[in-house]
RNA sequence: GCGGGCGUAAUUCAGUGGUAGAAUGCCAGCUUCCCAAGCUGGACGUCAGGGGUUCGAAUCCCCUCGCCCGCUCCA
């Protein structure tokens, strides 16, 4: 079991999976590359959701739209709003605070400070509005009035946010006694900002795209008039997602530039709930048939106040990763908020016309969103193994053999006697069907752990009785197991063992 | 964004002011009929980047970038 995120990082630099990005150059915080090893890996699992969500199924149809959208798209989404809270800090006791939130009480008191001026306190509190701060400036302002004399006027009350730049230097934070040391509200916009055309004007201001969701209910109409699909039917698509994490972090997890794979599901509305409870069910157990079997993985609801206000129930599924408990996907009643929304801000009529009962309605939506880079890292950490051989440590990845990199190995055990030729052009069959790898180079196991160590489920050795009758060995990565199959047989039974029609003789 | 730690070969690390090293891995060859065996040879570093101090800097100082940990944040 994987204890730390050190061996993985390393190994995934060390082979070919995953690299820092334009390293070359020392980097760049939260961007991350797949290397020849990643990128197969990624893929047949992206590959692996598509054929399970869209090509398997009669109520799905897939989309890929664009990143960069009408940046209304982002208004009506509530992300432009939404993403963008101005926050404060204290410089003092590091705490943050949401600007908007935040009402400064200037009180004046009768007696003179030191200075001989007025004495005067500008004390922040925080709250929804005015009434709800005033706790703490109020009782900062007792303990003064001890000192400088009761003041005659009740205190006079602005938003933070209306408080002019020079005036916020006298400000006391709600969590210290000196003043000055909030700094100005910062904007935490997580949308990444760009321009189209090149005059970079205001009016030319778009965005990428922080979730592929709303490239779909932007569409809804579009795959409605044109796809043939009835409710209720899904949209799937896979594709980059852009945001500005204020702190990327957990190796590939925050990342700021990211793939995911997302379902909008639409129902009618009186079948919401019992869809909402099949995608929860369906998404969860498709985590664990591709290996994440382990007490490692849950299925966590939300409570009532981490809900988004239109959704009525939201479940994200869990994987404990060494660096703490985290969301791989999240299944979201979303109720028919987005396609209202869009329906306000664009104008169009985005219902549906039911044949049945002759109704147009709007469709309610369940939407599983999962990370691909996220899923892809979890799926690494499960799989990394270190078996003790010997009092030497073999180094396994073992992956689902639907998502392995290379499928299988393929080797002559030694390098005479014809078995190269004999191995490679078995090698040359099997790739027109399979991620297949041809090494004849060295001592067999080296080989073997080489592959181990890229999560090759399978190594098809050419041997000395090959040569004879025409039959090679299979080794099995996880236990080491060997059985001799008949060369014609090999690409079946690759085949086999990959979809797991087949399974690996107990004993060799 | 804040605080702390760190940054030397592909990887893990040693090297505290005076000629950049080790192990593993990698490459070539020999050997080898089954699990990182052995032998021979080989390649690989702007010591994260930039600036400063010094006769001389991987080493001391400053800045930047990146990684890790803890806060914060995560509509």
């Amino acid at each position: 079991m994987l204890e730390d995120m050190e061996k993985l990082v390393s190994l995934c630099k060390r082979r070919g999976f995953i690299f820092p990005s334009s390293e070359i150059y020392g980097g760049i915080n939260g961007f991350w590359d797949y290397g020849p090893l990643g990128v197969e890996l990624k893929r047949n699992i992206k590959d692996a959701w598509w054929q399970d969500v869209v090509q398997r199924r009669d109520d799905m149809v897939g989309l890929d739209c664009s990143i960069i959208m009408n940046p209304k798209v982002w208004e009506a989404s509530g992300h432009l709003g939404g993403f963008s809270d101005p926050m404060v800090d204290c410089k003092a006791t590091k705490e943050r605070y949401r600007a908007d939130q935040m009402y400064v009480f200037i009180y004046l008191f009768p007696q003179v400070n030191h200075k001989g001026e007025p004495a005067e306190a500008w004390l922040a509190g925080l709250g929804a509005s005015p009434e709800d701060a005033s706790a703490i400036p109020e009782k900062k302002a007792a303990k003064l009035a001890k000192k400088f004399g009761k003041p005659e006027q009740p205190p006079q009350i602005v938003p933070y946010l209306e408080l002019p730049e020079a005036d916020r230097e006298k400000v006391i934070g709600p969590s210290t006694d000196d003043r000055g040391t909030l700094t100005p509200p910062r904007s935490f916009n997580l949308m990444f900002r760009t321009f189209v055309g090149a005059l970079e004007d205001d009016s030319a201001t778009a965005y990428l795209r922080p979730e592929t969701a709303q490239g779909i209910f932007a569409n809804f109409k579009n795959v409605v008039d044109t796809g043939r699909v009835k409710l209720p039917f899904g949209i799937a698509q896979v594709g980059k997602s852009f945001r500005n994490e204020i702190n990327p972090r957990n190796f590939t997890f925050r990342s700021r530039e990211f793939e995911q794979m997302e379902i909008e599901f639409f129902c009618k509305p009186e079948d919401a709930a019992h869809w909402y409870a099949y995608w929860r069910k369906e998404r969860f157990d498709w985590y664990v048939r591709h290996g994440l079997q382990s007490d490692r993985l849950r299925l966590r609801d939300h409570d009532k106040d981490e809900l988004a206000f239109y959704s009525t129930a939201t479940a994200d599924i869990e994987y404990s990763f060494p660096f703490g408990v985290s969301e791989l996907e999240g299944i979201a009643h979303r109720g028919d908020y987005d396609l209202t929304q869009h329906m306000k801000f664009s104008g169009k009529d985005l219902t549906y016309f039911d044949e049945e009962s002759k109704a147009r309605i709007t469709p309610h939506v369940i939407e599983p969103s999962a990370g691909a880079d996220r899923a892809t890292l979890a799926f690494l950490c499960e799989a990394y193994t270190e078996d003790q051989v010997g009092g030497e440590i073999r180094t396994v990845l073992r992956f689902h053999p639907r998502f392995a990199p290379i499928k299988a190995a393929i080797l002559p055990l030694v390098k005479k006697e014809g078995m190269p030729e004999k191995a490679e052009a078995l090698y040359h069959a099997l790739r027109k069907r399979f991620a297949v790898f041809y090494d004849e180079k060295g001592a067999v196991g080296r080989r073997y752990r080489r592959q181990d160590e890229a999560g090759t489920p399978f190594c098809i050795t050419v041997d000395g009785q090959s040569l004879q009758d025409d039959t090679v060995t299979f080794r099995d990565r996880d236990r080491c197991v060997q059985w001799r199959v008949p060369i014609n047989q090999a690409e079946s039974t690759l085949r086999g063992l990959i979809d797991g029609d087949l399974t690996v003789p107990a004993v060799s």
